[in-house]
RNA sequence: GGGUCGCUAGCUCAAUUUGGCAGAGCAACGGACUCUUAAUCCGCAGGUUCGGGGUUCAAGUCCCCGGCGACCCA
């Protein structure tokens, strides 16, 4: 236990003591089970239409948290919440036995109890219960936040997440609409005759991605494993072996700075299908996000923070280069000089860019120039093949590959491609990351024999997708940052 | 990695400008109260001002070092 202040302390002493009155009393608590009948909304729900006043005879059993109690002397009221919402409890001294009477004297705001009784409205018209009887499930010894400004300080809320979802209703309402859409995702693939599986988290060589991995140890095995940064090489050796559709929702792990939108532990939802190709990717997204949309009930035009997007389908598909291109009133192509496309650049726009080849060049604007614009969602298209190692080649266009990128609210959403399945090329494009790598930067690609060698075997044309799903809830909840979406995101120990 | 701001009672916040007894509301505790729902009224108590050092007669406040967080930038 950590130490506790001298009001915390006394606080705590406190209720240790009324915890024994209750031990003390003949009423026998702390049951290791409670039944109940119902829970907080299915009372209010079913019982609107009593008049004000009106007590029934229908008796009722709930459990749950203590909110708040406000207290009259004979007559007291509490707020108990459960999982599905709040109820009001009415307790008469007058009505029940001294015994029950003192036993609830113990009661706190915190405290989980079992109650019964009869459904009731108050002549104010709130609908409650009339408590005929109750008991203690579990005591709790500390003080609440409190109950109009609630737990504000967002350390406080991520360090003791527990009080904020007890507290503050939307920290607990966010994390249940990220379950729902993690649920809905499934629902739409298992619907597409997608099959779910698990691959390494745990990988001698993390692949699949363009970052820096958490590194840890195998004692047994004597070697350096990674936490996995995508699992993407593996689920393409899934559709080597002859699985067709698979997908996969997990956690991957990225050694990079924290801030609003980045953890360094985040879910992705990966997919892989055979015989289908960039475009047939994109159909799915949009196919994907109108499911979860309508089972959510969310409207076609969502608002975040402080803009709003037309989601309506179908979304937006264009090049990267044309995105450039009309920004900077300019005629780059795949093919184009990159040196009179620099001096241009420097002339009309005061860019200086020292970019080593078009493709890089375009990625580069379109990055520090249009990405943040993007606000309605739009699969930007043609990726150059340098930033791009694992994506096929288009056949038409050097250097340029059947990729895309979604972005919705200037923050990407989705990645997805037709795979690379040439061994030769998939090889030497690993061999250039390896360089970079050895040039010092280290979130480029590991060269990957083992990889190599199942390409060999021959991978079926694929279409590949990436999804992150913090970022879709939190856009559909309205949150700015990643934490409020985790439900554990992580912070450095205080000391 | 750089910059700005913040950390005061269990919670939400004052007091920092100009160094001069560290305060309020809620929660808790004692009391009154049978229809409240931010209940009301009376009373009482609660502090390592994030930690360490320095300046000063005097530091929550100024200076230095450190911790944690928030935001902005790369």
């Amino acid at each position: 236990m950590t130490e506790l202040s001298k009001s915390e302390s006394e606080i705590y002493s406190l209720r240790k003591e009324k915890e024994a009155a209750i031990r003390d009393s003949k009423i026998d608590s702390f049951p290791t089970y409670f039944e109940n009948t119902t829970n907080a909304s299915e009372i209010l729900k079913l019982h609107s239409n009593l008049t004000d006043g009106e007590k029934t005879e229908i008796s009722t059993s709930v459990r749950g948290r203590i909110l708040s109690i406000r207290s009259f002397g004979k007559l007291t009221f509490m707020d108990l919440k459960d999982y599905s919402g709040k109820i009001q409890l009415v307790l008469s001294q007058e009505e029940l036995s001294t015994e029950l009477a003192q036993y609830i004297e113990n009661y706190d705001v915190g405290d989980l109890v079992g109650v019964s009784g009869n459904i009731m409205k108050t002549k104010k018209g709130e609908i409650s219960i009339k408590v005929t009887d109750s008991i203690l499930l579990s005591k709790s010894l500390r003080n609440f936040p409190e109950k109009w400004h609630g737990l504000k300080d967002k350390e406080t809320r991520f360090r003791q997440r527990y009080l904020d979802f007890i507290v503050n209703e939307d920290a607990i309402k966010t994390i249940q609409t990220r379950f729902q859409i993690i649920k809905l995702i499934r629902e739409f693939m298992d619907s597409k005759h997608f099959i779910e599986v698990e691959t390494p988290t745990l990988q001698p060589k993390a692949g699949g991605a363009i970052a820096r991995p958490f590194t840890t140890h195998h004692n047994a095995m004597s070697i350096d494993m990674f936490l996995r940064i995508a699992p993407e090489l593996y689920l393409k050796r899934l559709i080597i072996g002859g699985f067709e559709k698979v997908y996969e929702i997990g956690k991957v792990f990225r050694n990079e700075g924290i801030d609003m939108t980045h953890s360094p532990e985040f879910t992705m939802m990966e997919s892989y299908q055979a015989y289908t190709n960039v475009n047939g990717v994109m159909d799915m997204v949009e196919e994907m996000c109108c499911y979860v949309f309508s089972k959510l009930n969310v409207n076609s035009e969502i608002s975040y923070l402080d803009s709003k997007a037309d989601f309506s389908f179908p979304w937006k598909r264009i090049s990267m280069f044309d995105l450039v291109n009309n920004k900077f009133n300019l005629n780059i192509d795949f093919d184009s000089d990159i040196n009179s496309i620099l001096s241009s650049l420097e002339k009309n726009f005061g860019l200086t860019y020292s970019s080593k080849t078009i493709g890089l060049l375009v990625y580069e604007l379109f990055e520090n120039h249009i990405e943040k614009e993007i606000i309605d969602p739009t699969f930007v298209t043609d990726y150059p093949k340098e930033v791009s190692p694992f994506a096929r080649e288009s056949k038409e266009k050097q250097g340029i590959t059947e990729r895309f990128e979604l972005f919705a609210f200037g923050s990407e959403l989705a990645n997805g491609f037709s795979e690379l399945i040439d061994p030769e090329d998939q090889e030497q494009r690993l061999k250039e990351q390896a360089i970079k790598k050895s040039d010092g930067d280290d979130e480029a690609h590991v060269e990957d024999k083992d990889y190599i060698d199942a390409l060999e075997y021959g991978l079926p044309p694929t279409g590949g997708l990436g999804f992150g799903i913090d970022r879709f809830v939190m856009m559909l909840t309205n949150n700015e940052s990643i934490r409020e979406v985790i439900a554990f995101p992580h912070l450095k120990p205080e000391s």
